[in-house]
DNA sequence: CTGAAAGCGCTTACAG
DNA sequence: CTGAAAGCGCTTACAG
């Protein structure tokens, strides 16, 4: 199999020097008409493209964005995996997904800027990754004050703050929580918001009834099962989507009408991909547009010398959607 | 924000040439015990990364396997990567997904190797494609003819042909074909499959009962709405899953049961992912596992100048999975 | 307008 | 066991 065709080859072709190709590929305004158009002709008919190694080598940059995420697989991810790809392509940057085992990667002088979506593992260790890269960052779930790490992150406290005022207007009272392991941010920052309102509100600490079903629905739909058998609880307050999810489950296995037996409220409004709760559900919704827009300036931002416009952590505004998985009464 | 340290700042601290770093590092027997013991030290400390661009660029090869999606959100595409960057890691590369308006990079030797899920466009175009890069590739969805090219793909008329069979025991004989654009490989195999055995088993043309839904929920669902209102039909080969979850939506609003009032096949088990077809869906399931395998071992047999062991095309065997969306009667 | 040369950070064959 | 040197494919400041 043949190598691909480099710019020595180019230059000995259209009799000129390396230089010469070069200028003429680059939009350089010093090379004759003619020469250029020679130039353009062949390198065009053989394909010729340039090798990312000795650009990357020689400019000290790729225009490329490393995007981490845990795996491939993560629905949310992909989401905004998807329209970051929009955002940064626009401004002349290619994003690129890595998994977890490919960390490597990110130290390696390959990418210009590297977005880190919800990395499972404490933050020091997180930290300590990013650092060694010496590169523009934007954390998506973080709360880290480092150099050059920016934090945008979904503003859990506004959003979570709406959700808990449902539980006025409802009578299922007895309520629990369902969050994620105590390494995570988002779970955190909801967790607290809730805990803060029902001890402001009902003087009442949540935390006996709080449960670790790790972001994920089927431990969210054992647990569920076993608590709505014992008839513990008829308010699920689920700190994800894919959580409530598990509970849907649960509740139509035992024959239980969401929004009417009991409450379900969510967040991150993955369903919007996929029409997969029946009722609807009550969540949060992050617009992943201005929030693929904010990382994206903020990345490309620093990338290219300018002052960064952005604090060092960004809530990107979320709203409630209503749905039909809570039973108000009043 | 200062660089990441390179291998002459390294062989700066630790007292020696360049080329002993590199070969303490690398594990080369040509260095005294001491010595790499003091160079390993100064290296991690530094948290000394070697420039991928660098070593590119030297060795002419990356150890990074490019895989082509048509865009991140796609869950089947999700799903497979994350199987194959679990095969490709075990071999010592890294799998790195990019989206189809980055295909620059395909040509750019910063990969060893490519691997294109479903490309949405015709064979003509993907091939000239992947042809320009030189570089071993699999396609996942084609029967390219081209010197660097494999491919490996579900075994679409072996699932097809028995799935075809579940129509001698029901009694939902108006049938009719759910499929992709024409330039889809997979939609073309499987209908070419159910063509050839209602010709041969009914001497009946389906044709006029062949309907593009793209491959995608939300037209198959409406489509599915205007034939069900209809009564035209009662059973739908749908030629893949997310097709079939349209006629599910479909079938839900017109309050018809699934498996009792109509009849439903799908393709690729993609459910296995989400529970979201109630009753179960008869579909077909190419291993995941398998396939990923035999995509990682073709591609790194050939980039490691090994005779590579398989055909140019692969068939990757799928089984019936039997759900209950299928009404049987004998 | 054109080209010779330096240099980005590595690896490897070679000399000592 | 160690190091000097060449070279991978580019870009860019510089000389002409």
């Amino acid at each position: 199999m043949s190598k691909p065709v480099n710019i020595t080859e180019i230059a000995r072709l259209a009799n000129v020097s390396v230089a010469t190709v070069s200028n003429a590929l680059k939009g350089k305004k010093n090379v004759s008409a003619t020469t250029r158009e020679r130039i353009i002709k062949i390198a065009t008919s053989h394909h010729y493209q340039p090798s990312m190694a000795a650009q990357g080598l020689r400019t000290q940059h790729t225009k490329l964005i490393g995007m981490l995420v845990h795996d491939f697989q993560n629905v949310f991810s992909s989401t905004i995996a998807e329209d970051i790809n929009q955002e940064l392509h626009k401004r002349g940057y290619s994003l690129v997904m890595i998994a977890n085992n490919s960390k490597r990667l990110l130290n390696a002088s390959l990418f210009d800027g590297l977005i880190v979506f919800n990395y499972p593992a404490s933050k020091q260790h997180l930290e300590s990754m990013v650092t060694a890269s010496k590169l523009p960052t934007v954390l998506m779930a973080s709360d880290s004050t480092l150099n050059n790490v920016v934090n945008v992150v979904t503003d859990n406290q506004q959003s979570t703050a709406k959700l808990s005022q449902l539980y006025e207007h409802t009578d299922h009272t007895k309520v629990c929580f369902l969050t994620n392991d105590p390494d995570s941010y988002n779970s955190k920052r909801r967790w607290q918001t809730y805990h803060d309102y029902f001890m402001r509100q009902h003087h009442y600490d949540i935390t006996p009834d709080t449960f670790n079903a790790h972001f994920r629905s089927e431990p969210a739909r054992e647990l569920a099962l076993r608590l709505l058998q014992a008839h513990q609880y008829n308010f699920f307050y689920c700190l994800n989507d894919m959580m409530a999810y598990g509970v849907y489950q649960a509740a139509k296995a035992l024959n239980l009408t969401i929004g009417q037996d009991i409450s379900v409220v969510g967040f991150d409004n993955t369903q919007s991909n996929l029409a997969i709760f029946q009722p609807k559900l009550t969540t949060a919704d992050p617009s992943m547009q201005l929030w693929s827009e904010m990382i994206s300036n903020s990345l490309v931002s620093r990338i290219e010398g300018q002052q960064p416009l952005t604090n060092q952590t960004t809530y990107v505004p979320s709203r409630v959607i209503h749905g039909d998985s809570v039973h108000l009464v009043k």
